[in-house]
RNA sequence: GCCGGUGUGGCGGAACAGGCAGACGCAAGGGACUUAAAAUCCCUCGGUGGCAACACCGUACCGGUUCGAUCCCGGUCACCGGCACCA
């Protein structure tokens, strides 16, 4: 018979989805697996390679798992909220939810073809009312704890999605989805104070088994500084406190810089001699863009505010302040003390505008640049008490005086911002509060939850950049649940990374209408065991679920502190020709094809041995081809009933090195060389032909990879119950090696021969059979043998000297 | 600039508690089977020299440690990812 893929898939799939063969048991006796991959955005374009590669790389662990014992729970979502579909709604007028259903639907079709094994009674999706009643809730006890607040601030806004961003969306100075420019918009929007979170999300680091470079990751995003707050004052009796990690260069301040944003300039404007040059250049600092305002290199600019001074704390000299865009508003306390010998920035900006350089640490020259290390190499001058110390001792003596004095207070800052929470989008949560004249902002009773989206004519933004929910007066306008008076509700809406804060959790209770989860469910699995997902969410959505459990472990919903033990991260799949696959380059590989051409088995095998799961890969189709031989090759074998029921004794050495080697690949990703290992398990075959009980250990081991064809052949070969729930096989040790080995046979560190010997030589044998091979006895002739070292049984070096008479 | 990472055949990639570099696959060449082609099966396949046995050179580059280095150390170059005026 033929290897006819498509008809062996089709009912496969359909054998499992009758059969519910991969649903879980809550509460079960076995151990608990959560195997978790980021569940996908349903876009119109529907399943991208990209999401292959780790939802089949996971499918294989949870898989494996499952024929290790463990009741694995492998859930699968859909986080539908968003631009996009939003976008298309608007040009074809349809309702959004409208295309999400469309767009999961097809994504649930191709999920299918390609065989995962995720339990399907357990599907959620973000945009269910029944679902996001509970996204609601948990803003609503961010709310009650004071983590919600609204702020008028400058925000990002895209200029094309006419939205407000966060930080973490901003890249590169333009918006994260579609790379227009974001510039700066003064803006009233609900926050979640992250920063509240800011110490434990770094500290708990070490608690979790993350890949180290998603740590270092979050680390520097967080951006822990710890520095000293010192207080100096203007001469309008104004405190002007800044924030420094270098409290010891204080004696060679000799100017201050305020953000241009800072309060005190509108505050001072008047006071001020040249109040229109100030004026002009806050006017002309507010309308660059983000990105204008960090382009790098760039010359500083500035104005320096006259009439009003900084006066210094310990010498008590008056200093002149600036304003420059330089110093940013949202770091530190917006004011910046100028040490021009000392920090680069500083150096230039003093450069510019003639102002005098100080050296308070020697080391450097200072005329030429800052001289800004942070060592023991620094030794302190010109600094009263400090001079002598280095740096490293001049930093906590320092700190420690000031603090003394009570001009200086020791002080951790950190790069984090607190999350801009609010998005003027329909496609969204309503974010569940309303405004009230006299009672301000009142949460709406639990009981009404979820509050749902109205149905809305027209889903563009507004022109003044408020929700499209704006527009509908009989769904804004309520009562307050407080008084009962007249209130209005918020008319913005969540933004897209709300629905993914805890999806996980809502997997292992689905359908729960009392909680979000049950405490029996959350208690049996969490945490989740492991996570795979993209780098690109190491800032944003793992960072705020992160935050998000650590709220919901601080109000007792949850029992673990950390969502995710174990956290891995998979690398791109790129285009045939190395770059990135794009529409615009034509190198998109859409799945269907390659399912239509030879398999999902193929895909799935393919993908795995595509190469290093960590690093990008690009595509091959001939690559391709050479899993659908393989898999071919296995067809060949094995379509036919074989005979024997003891493994043939030639083949037992590979297949139990086979077993070893499958079992410990898949648990450390080298999926690569997994699929490597079957395929000279099969190249051996070939040699001798395979016992009926040798196939059914590679049957067994290949069902992870390529589920179909391992279940059709298994019911060939006629095995009891199903390939995929056999426990995984066992390897003896002892059988993983032939009854010789070679021994490689080195002169002075150069390969020159291999002899054979017993499996179990000594090492005495193992040289004796090395010296006595033919050509290293004509090498050793004439020569002394100075050294033997033989290494693990597996290799001898001789090193010999010429001898001496 | 700072923080990570990566440089291995024609290609994707193996091997790293220092121990036979190039597993496995692709491409290429040769052969078998075919009237023929495809498919399949069997060989060869880092470079240079040699009829050959064999010799020498090879893991980005330069140097070091070691009996022995793709792996460790010092320096250089290139590329990829993240952050970027964070005081």
């Amino acid at each position: 018979m033929k290897y006819d893929f498509s008809a062996i898939e089709k009912k496969w799939q359909e054998y499992w989805l009758e059969h519910k063969t991969y649903a879980c048991e809550n509460g079960s006796e076995k151990p608990k697996f959560f195997a978790l991959v980021e569940f996908p955005y349903p876009s119109g374009q529907g399943l991208h390679v990209g999401h292959a590669r780790p939802y089949t790389a996971m499918d294989v662990v949870a898989r494996k798992r499952r024929m290790d014992g463990y009741n694995v729970l492998f859930p699968i979502g859909f986080d539908a909220f968003g631009l996009p579909t939003e976008n298309y709604a608007i040009k074809n007028h349809i309702h959004p939810a409208k295309v999400t259903e469309e767009n999961i639907a097809n994504f649930t079709k191709q999920l299918r073809m390609l065989g995962y094994s995720f339990d399907w009674d357990r599907v959620v999706d973000t945009t269910d009312p029944s679902y996001y009643k509970w996204t609601q809730w948990i803003f609503l006890q961010l709310f009650k704890k004071g983590l919600a607040y609204k702020a008028s601030m400058p925000v990002n806004w895209c200029t094309s999605c006419k939205c407000v961003l966060a930080n973490e969306e901003v890249v590169d100075g333009g918006c994260e989805r579609c790379g227009s420019p974001v510039i700066r918009k003064e803006k009233s929007q609900w926050m979640l104070a992250i920063t509240k979170y800011a110490d434990r999300l770094i500290d708990d680091l070490d608690d979790v088994d993350f890949i180290e470079r998603v740590k270092i990751q979050q680390r520097n995003w967080i951006g822990r500084s710890e520095g000293t707050e010192v207080r100096f004052a203007a001469t309008t009796g104004d405190d002007m406190t800044v924030f420094t990690t270098r409290c010891d260069t204080l004696f060679g301040v000799t100017y201050m810089v305020l953000s241009p944003e800072h309060p005190y300039l509108k505050k001072w404007l008047d006071q001020l001699e040249n109040r229109e040059e100030v004026s002009a250049y806050i006017e002309q600092a507010a309308r660059k863009s983000d990105f204008e305002r960090s382009e790098l290199n760039k010359e500083k600019t500035g104005v320096r505010l006259m009439g009003i001074d900084a006066v210094h704390p310990v010498t008590g000299k008056n200093i002149p302040i600036y304003v420059s865009d330089y110093v940013l508003m949202g770091y530190g306390t917006g004011i910046v003390m100028g040490v021009p010998g000392h920090d680069q920035r500083d150096w230039d900006f003093a450069t510019k505008f003639n102002l005098p350089i100080v050296e308070v640490v020697s080391g450097g020259d200072i005329t030429k640049e800052a001289f800004a290390i942070k060592d023991d190499t620094g030794i302190m001058v010109n600094s009263d008490f400090l001079n002598g110390l280095t740096v490293k001792e001049a930093i906590p003596a320092m700190k420690q005086w000031v603090t003394e004095k009570g001009i200086g207070v020791p002080k951790v800052n950190f790069k984090l911002r607190d999350w801009v929470f609010s998005r003027q989008r329909y496609w969204g949560e309503p974010i569940p509060l309303v405004y009230c004249e006299k009672c301000g902002w009142v949460p709406i009773d639990e009981q009404e939850l979820p509050l749902l989206l109205p149905e809305v004519e027209s889903y563009e933004v507004t022109d003044n950049g408020e929700s499209p929910l704006a527009k509908m007066t009989d769904w804004v306008n309520t009562t307050c649940p407080h008084c009962g008076g007249p209130a209005k509700r918020e008319t913005d809406t969540m933004p897209q990374w709300a629905g993914s804060c805890w999806y996980f959790l809502r997997y292992m209770d689905p359908h729960n209408n009392e909680a979000l989860a049950s405490k029996e469910a959350l208690d049996y699995w969490s945490p989740v065991d492991w996570y795979n997902g993209g780098m690109e969410h190491t800032t944003l959505h793992l960072l705020y679920s992160r935050f998000w459990h650590k709220f919901l472990y601080d109000i007792g919903v949850v029992p673990t502190k950390e969502p995710y033990q174990k956290r891995t991260s998979h690398g791109m799949i790129l285009g045939e020709g190395g770059e990135k696959m794009s529409k615009s380059r034509g190198n998109v590989v859409n799945p269907n094809d390659i399912v239509a051409l030879y398999g999902a088995d193929t895909m799935r095998t393919y993908i795995m041995f595509v190469g290093d799961f960590e690093k990008a890969a690009a595509w091959s189709s001939n690559a391709v081809k050479g899993c659908k031989r393989f898999l071919d090759r296995i067809w060949n074998l094995a379509d036919g009933r074989l005979e024997g029921d003891a493994h043939t004794p030639e083949n037992e050495a590979e297949l139990h090195r086979t077993i070893k080697k499958v079992g410990d690949d898949i648990e450390n990703m080298k999926f690569n060389t997994a699929i490597a290992q079957l395929m000279t398990l099969v190249n051996q075959f070939y040699d001798v032909k395979p016992s009926r009980a040798d196939m059914r250990e590679l049957l067994v081991m290949l069902s992870p990879f390529a589920p179909h064809i391992a279940e059709e052949l298994w019911e060939i070969q006629g095995f009891e119950g199903l390939a995929c729930e056999q426990s995984w096989p066992v390897y003896d040790e002892s059988k993983t090696v032939a009854s010789t080995k070679e021994v490689a046979v080195q002169v002075g560190g150069k390969l020159k021969a291999t002899v054979t010997v017993a499996a179990d030589a000594s090492d005495e044998d193992i040289v004796k059979a090395a010296c006595a091979d033919a050509k290293i006895q004509r090498l050793m002739e004439g020569m002394e043998l100075v050294k033997t070292i033989v290494a693990k049984g597996k290799l001898v070096n001789l090193v010999l000297k010429p001898q001496s008479k």
